[in-house]
DNA sequence: TAAATTGTACAGTTTATTCTGTACGAATTA
DNA sequence: TAATTCGTACAGAATAAACTGTACAATTTA
């Protein structure tokens, strides 16, 4: 049976890689829409996306647009078609990561520039009346925060060196 | 105002602090558990972070021991009192990062051993009969697992010099 | 031993998310 | 211009997740 065994296999990756997909942070019907345009090797419309998963096109629409937000997925033409195509981005490595990385870079910055404002009014309390403990807390939080940031600066060190290897 | 200013200074710390911690993939109650009981500087029972939280106790319970779970809070004693207590592991950065670094390690080990299971079912596919598109993406796929697994390695040494340094 | 108190399992309810079908503006075709 | 066909906004239905109150085993107190 050479199609069955093919398509088994095939059904296999698909949901085991799907389960990668999700960790980050996409919801389980955008990794599969993600991991089906990325096995294929020609780039589909949203119908066709929606009659291999059995999902609504409206699903698909959704779903396709956030992965062209995380610019994980690209809309290509194709001479002679009206119909949008979409296409996975081959580099998975390298635009996973991306995405991935700014979002937490961009988080931590957000909450540091929301903790300094905080210790703004802190100073503007008058010193007797002030929460040492609290004060000392904050100061804790505010280094997470920094090692945090760090963390995953470097962490996009990493990254680079990796994928232009 | 001293008491006000406080106040409203300690509900704004919490809110954004609480924010981050959500970014480990905590649910949004679990994270202002941790947020409290690292704020407070006294270990609270079951009881107190439901009065502080306005949740059932059954809330409190189911979270605070998926915190303990991920080892982000401790059960600690104290003699004469009959309930139990718990406390917000103080070293944030080593604890929270341990704990995602190992999430990330051993799901993407188990999606490779599960990826290494299906490219030993395509060897028993005879020669001719093989996909070759499916065998190389399959190789691809699997390069994508071995460059997250380095990558998140590489990062949890990154974060032993941080949080020793 | 009896009474009281603790933490949690469980079932049901509430709340939030995901998904679908209809409808419609924009673009293409006839 | 009229008739199709496309993608998506929108509202409601289906599904999943979060949360609560009751009940109970285990432990502590009297």
């Amino acid at each position: 049976m050479l199609n069955s065994s093919n398509e088994t296999i095939k059904n296999g990756i698909l949901l085991e890689f799907a389960k990668t997909i999700e960790l980050f942070e996409l919801s389980p019907l955008e990794a599969r829409v993600f991991t089906i345009l990325y096995m294929e090797a020609q780039p589909l419309t949203l119908d066709e996306l929606s009659e291999a998963l059995g999902k609504s096109k409206t699903s698909m629409s959704n779903s396709v647009r956030s992965l062209v937000d995380l610019n994980l997925v690209k809309r290509v033409w194709k001479k002679g078609v009206r119909k949008d195509l979409y296409q996975a981005n081959s580099q998975l490595f390298k635009h996973f990561m991306n995405s991935y990385l700014k979002k937490w870079l961009d988080a931590t910055s957000d909450r540091k520039d929301a903790l300094l404002e905080i210790q703004g009014q802190i100073e503007q309390i008058t010193t007797d009346e002030r929460n040492r403990d609290l004060e000392k807390r904050l100061l804790q939080i505010m280094q997470f925060h920094k090692q945090l940031e760090e963390f995953f600066y470097e962490a996009s060190q990493i990254k680079k060196d990796d994928y232009r290897g």
